[in-house]
DNA sequence: ATAATGATTCAATAGTTATTGAATTATTGA
DNA sequence: TCAATAATTCAATAACTATTGAATCATTAT
C-alpha cells in the first residue's frame, strides 16, 4: 500500500461517525446495508451520512451499488487488511516482539 | 482500546508529516531522535514540527523526554500494536479469511 | 402523468487544522 | 553575566471539515 492511500484511510477512520458506519458495514457482512438503514441504525441525518459515506467511498473503505432507488454500501475488508499490513510494516522496529500484546506471531517484522 | 483513543490515533496518522515523523521514530528504535534531528531529516521547519509532534504526543504515539536543551522523542510501539489489534477486531466479519492477503492466520476473527 | 420515496448535492455557517514568521522560554558555553 | 542554541508558544492567515436545511435527481407506485 502506498502512502497516499494509507493517509486517506486514516483520515476516513478519524471521524467517529465514519468509524461507526464502517464497523456497522463490517458487521453487516457481504449483504451490506442501504443508506437508509445506516441512517436509522446510527441515528445520523441522511444528508450528513451522505457526506461521510462519500469520504469512506473516496478512501476505498466502502463500495456503493445502486439497487433500485436504494444505495447499498459494503465494507471493503480487503483494504482494511492491507491497512493492517501497512501499519504492521511500520509499527515494529528491530527486535520488537508483538507477542506481548497477544497479536499473532509473524505479524510484526522483528 | 477504546474508541476515543483509536480516533486520536487515526487522526494523528492522517497527516503526511506526522506519518513521516512516526515512521522515522520507529526506525530510530529505542534511542529515538531529538527534535532538531527530525526537523533536519525530514526538512520540516521547527515550528511546524512542534505543532505535529504535539499532536502525536497527545495521541500517545510518541513520548517526549527533556535532555538538556534538547527534546528527545520516541515512538510508542505498544500503542501502535494496540491499534493494529483494534483494527483487527473491527476488520473481519464472520467467515472472512485473511489468508488471501498474506496476513498471518490468527490475526482476524475469521 | 403524478405523487411519493430514497438519496445526494448545494449553500451557508461554525469550527478546526496546517503553515509561517516573530517572540518567548530554557539551557549551555564563553 | 552574556551570547548562542534548541525548542516551543503566539498571532495571523488560509484552507479544510462537519453539520444543517432546502433543493434537486432518480426510481417506484398509483
Amino acid at each position: 500500500m502506498d502512502k497516499p492511500t494509507a493517509l486517506q484511510v486514516f483520515e476516513a477512520l478519524s471521524s467517529g461517525v465514519r468509524l461507526d458506519v464502517f464497523r456497522l458495514l463490517v458487521q453487516a457482512g457481504p449483504d451490506g446495508r442501504v443508506a437508509g438503514e445506516i441512517s436509522a441504525a446510527l441515528d445520523i441525518p441522511p444528508t450528513n451520512l451522505s457526506f461521510h459515506l462519500k469520504g469512506l467511498a473516496q478512501a476505498g473503505l466502502v463500495t456503493a451499488e445502486q439497487e433500485g432507488r436504494f444505495q447499498r454500501y459494503r465494507a471493503n475488508i480487503a483494504l482494511m487488511v492491507d491497512t493492517i499490513a501497512f501499519l504492521t510494516e511500520n509499527c515494529c522496529g528491530e527486535g520488537v516482539s508483538c507477542e506481548l500484546t497477544g497479536i499473532a506471531e509473524g505479524v510484526c517484522k522483528s
